[in-house]
DNA sequence: GGAAGATGACAAG
DNA sequence: TTGTCCTCTTCCC
């Protein structure tokens, strides 16, 4: 289940198994069966990622563009592709590999024209070096809707997901709910510095693990959590356990549609100097 | 065996 | 804001 550093490491793994190399496209599902026809034995070109988007290039400047969404996936494999299980919508394979794609909200073949939209329609991402993060800061700095609410807006950066967007803000000690405009813009620094290196540790390690040293189980004397995404945060889906720094009970409410996670201590409430 | 959720995004009203 | 879609897993009866 994908937030951008899954995307990317998907697009590494994809061009590393079949990039130069001619393939097999199939849809064993049905649901892209003639887009799959027509790429059947065509040559992979490479396959990049772009925030939760992901374009696999073969011959021809024909891109299969993949979404995720929310319960998406693309496993990639070695050896011999088995016997599809479940729904697989897209295989992709060439006898010693194979990647199967289920549940994505976008499987999809487009050209360049289509591809660039998508691309232009995106904010900076942080996995990009490329990436430009005062364009992100200058729609946060103008906005009065909440810091939670921007950071999943996809227009206004791209790639992070409801675990990145809990984790940071509570690394930062910002409280969701407050409104972009009141940022001060070192804190919007940090914020993006802190998702550079915490999505980049994400591809490295494929799961998202936030906590610092001092904060770890080990370190606080306390069993190892075995959370059910894989890694080991502070307070995502942690709501009524002890908030790793200061043992008060993780509070949740919904913000942007999306269960929102945040300590009340470490992250206190934003009050505006002009209601004072 | 069925319901509820889940790291997402969109359209409709 | 609500409903809808995609698939699989977990939980409850």
């Amino acid at each position: 289940m994908p937030e951008g550093h899954t995307l990317h490491r998907l697009a590494t793994d994809l061009t590393a198994a079949f990039a130069g190399r001619r393939v097999r496209v199939s849809s064993p599902q049905g649901r892209f069966a003639a887009d799959a026809a027509a790429l059947d034995g065509a040559t992979v070109v490479a396959a990049e990622s772009a925030g939760k988007h992901l374009f696999v290039e073969l011959e021809g400047e024909r891109y299969v563009h993949v979404h995720l969404g929310l319960i998406g996936s693309f496993d990639v494999r070695s050896g011999a592709a088995p016997a599809p299980v479940g729904q697989v919508r897209l295989r992709i394979e060439n006898g010693e590999a194979y990647a199967d794609l289920r549940g994505a909200i976008v499987c999809d073949l487009v050209g360049p024209e289509r591809r660039a939209t998508v691309l232009g329609a995106l904010g900076p991402d942080p996995l990009r070096p490329d990436a430009d993060p005062d364009r992100a800061w200058q729609r946060v700095r103008r906005s009065t809707r909440p810091i939670g609410d921007l950071l999943l807006d996809q227009s206004v950066l791209a790639g992070v997901g409801n675990v990145y967007r809990a984790e940071v803000l509570f690394r930062q000690r910002i409280h969701p709910q407050r409104p972009g405009n009141t940022l001060r813009v070192g804190q919007w620094r940090a914020i993006w510095d802190d998702l550079v290196v915490l999505m980049a540790e994400g591809v490295r390690v494929g799961r998202i693990d936030t906590v610092r040293p001092e904060h770890t189980p080990e370190a606080m004397g306390r069993a190892a959590r075995d959370d059910d995404h894989g890694g080991e945060v502070y307070v995502y889906r942690r709501t009524g356990q002890a908030c790793l720094v200061c043992q008060r009970p993780v509070r949740t409410e919904v913000l942007a549609g999306r269960n929102s996670f945040w300590c009340a201590r470490c992250q206190p409430r934003f009050r505006s100097r002009a209601v004072q």
